[in-house]
DNA sequence: TATGAATGAGCCTTCATTCAT
DNA sequence: AATGAATGAAGGCTCATTCAT
């Protein structure tokens, strides 16, 4: 009974701990996909996460682990939906499915698709060595996919990197160009017919280009 | 010629004046473009521009207005090819020019793509005014050349600036996320091939789903 | 005795905030009445203060805060004397005690009076309201002291205000112009003698002019 | 006829050249009496006065050195009433006369009043050996014909030097305080009674205190 | 785990001044 | 006599980080 009267608020607190990392991440999240990196301030972020400043720096213990950080999570994210391409789905089946879970990350975490563009498009300093390692490996295995594909001739030839460079540029940028995609049309992707319109166009686009339907 | 000898260090002063300007204006680019407005220092551009900061601040009273004179500037070659498309040419061949003119744009000017790419991506605070005037308009414009071409049936339909988005994400793909189409492919479009072959590629995307060729 | 072995450090800390914050005070006073608000650097000050200007800005977060706290302070100590002048005394009595008392602050605080009259000479910016509101009750307040007592025929008939103008012009002439005055005679208030010789100069140009003795 | 023909842009110039450094002089009294010599910048200065910063540094090399200029212009002025005061005159005529036109200045020349004031509330880091020498001189002369009205039972003995005192610091009050009697009486000297009023009251503090009527 | 205090580096900007014309 | 260009020094302020508790 003492020990665990002893017990209990240490395990409250490491729970209460890993919550509060959470909530770091979340606000770091947040501000570094509005701002950038160096727009960012641990000032800012730790209002938003609800501690103080140093005591946000008891949990990374630099404003760059903190970052890195937050884009580590956004990348595991990032890659899910691609390693769900499998070879046994019927192409079009799959590809569509793909391209919808791709749009609909673009709905519903766009913060995260932003903060890795940002990254990407800065050169991604602290990004090269996952993006030369498991992500090529990962969009090899992909391309292999398609080839077979091909070579079955099931779908029509099409160099397979650039097709997914393809998905990934148009699916992505709903999320990343929001504010001109908006400006331009005047909606956004938590309209849901918008969000219909630009899935099926998108899955056009590229399944004709493959010669399905 | 007398006159022109006196005349002659005036004339060259000013120039040069224009010169150095410019020439703030290209380091300003390439280093807005490489860490965004906040990681850029003035004293980093200057040097890189071959002047102080002092003397940078008699041409640009502010970090802000020189951003903005660099952005301003992208913009308006941003622009450009898209204003080319016109309606009196043949749709595939339109298409296809555009494609291959945005792409040379990415090829040639990957810096001011990513510093336009990185200025929406934040929400484009400084921009937003541009985006829903002129750009609008202009997209507006290009939009209805298409309906033209879809009512004409010289094209399949499909929403028109879904189109427009889909060639804009594609081409600039390439320059804003030219470090992870390196990291997975080992080229990037200084290369000959890769830049034919990713001009054949898009193009083929775009005109298999208008039902051109 | 534990408890408070305990505390210590931590009530010392918080005394140490509080001296701090004095000592910056102190030597935000010096300087300011010296060189004014805009003359005074903060590197200036923090030396003086023996912290460093970081340090300084963690107490007070704007050059300009720091001078309206030091303002406010001296506006406290300004305001004190006027308020003891009471009805209940006798005329000649108070109004010797005032003016003595208002000598003995240009003699004690003559950086405060400087100060003061920096900031009233150069337009008030920062006090323009503390100066409307609770100084002109108090002159109020005071001039109806002085109308009961004319009313009484206790002393002969004169504006009180500015009556009330004499005394500070006068009394803080001494504090505020000590460098003309210490041209002019050779000495200042931190001479015994010429204190005294002050005081009664004043005291008798002011009681002469009430009819009194 | 030639010759005038040259001479006469030159003689124009010359005596444009004077006016604008009056101009300077008047910009410089109106700035540096309001925010002091370091609140002032000669950009603001040369705005004031028409012509271009560096221009302006062409009529004075240096900002110290205008701030001089203007300030020994102001100091020419002040010193001339009290020249004014005669040991021929009636000795109440004499300070009624000194009196009225102190507070005329005050009123008329609030701005050299203000600066000056400004100028030795800073310890008169630039006007000490004016104070020292012409005006110690000066003020020793008047007290000597003060001395011998005293002497000759014309007035009642008072210390002549604080009776000079006592006449500046009231009559001086009502321009470089100004703000704070406006605060408190809601007038200033510009208003014809209150000027009467301030020069009557004036006159009979000090006229009292010496026995005169 | 949490926080108040303290610090040093860096940054944008202002400004008086100089140079060249 | 006048001006545009250029510069160096200094200043206020922000911020990530460290220290001590």
């Amino acid at each position: 009974m003492v020990g665990s009267g002893i017990a209990a608020p240490a395990r409250r607190q490491r729970r209460d701990g890993a919550l509060r990392r959470e909530a770091v991440l979340d606000a770091g999240l947040e501000v570094f996909s509005t701002v950038g990196l160096h727009g960012a301030s641990l000032d800012q972020i730790a209002v938003r996460a609800g501690l103080s400043k140093t005591n946000l720096l008891y949990y990374f213990r630099t404003k760059e682990d903190l970052y890195v950080a937050v884009l580590r999570r956004v990348l595991d994210v990032w890659l899910d939906p691609l390693q769900a391409l499998d070879a046994e789905s019927e192409p079009a089946e799959a590809l569509r499915r793909y391209i919808r879970s791709k749009i609909t990350l673009s709905r519903d975490a766009p913060r995260a698709s932003r903060l890795f563009c940002l990254e990407i498009v800065q050169g991604a300093p602290l990004l090269r060595a996952e993006l030369e390692g498991p992500l090529r490996a990962l969009v090899e295995a992909k391309a292999a996919v398609l080839r077979g594909w091909i070579a079955d001739g099931r779908i029509a030839p099409h160099d397979p990197r650039h097709l997914v460079f393809a998905i990934w540029a148009v699916t992505q940028h709903y999320a990343d160009f929001a504010v001109q995609v908006e400006a331009i049309t005047g909606r956004d992707l938590s309209d849901e017919d918008f969000f219909e319109q630009t899935v099926e166009s998108t899955q056009r686009l590229i399944l004709a280009s493959l010669g399905l339907t």
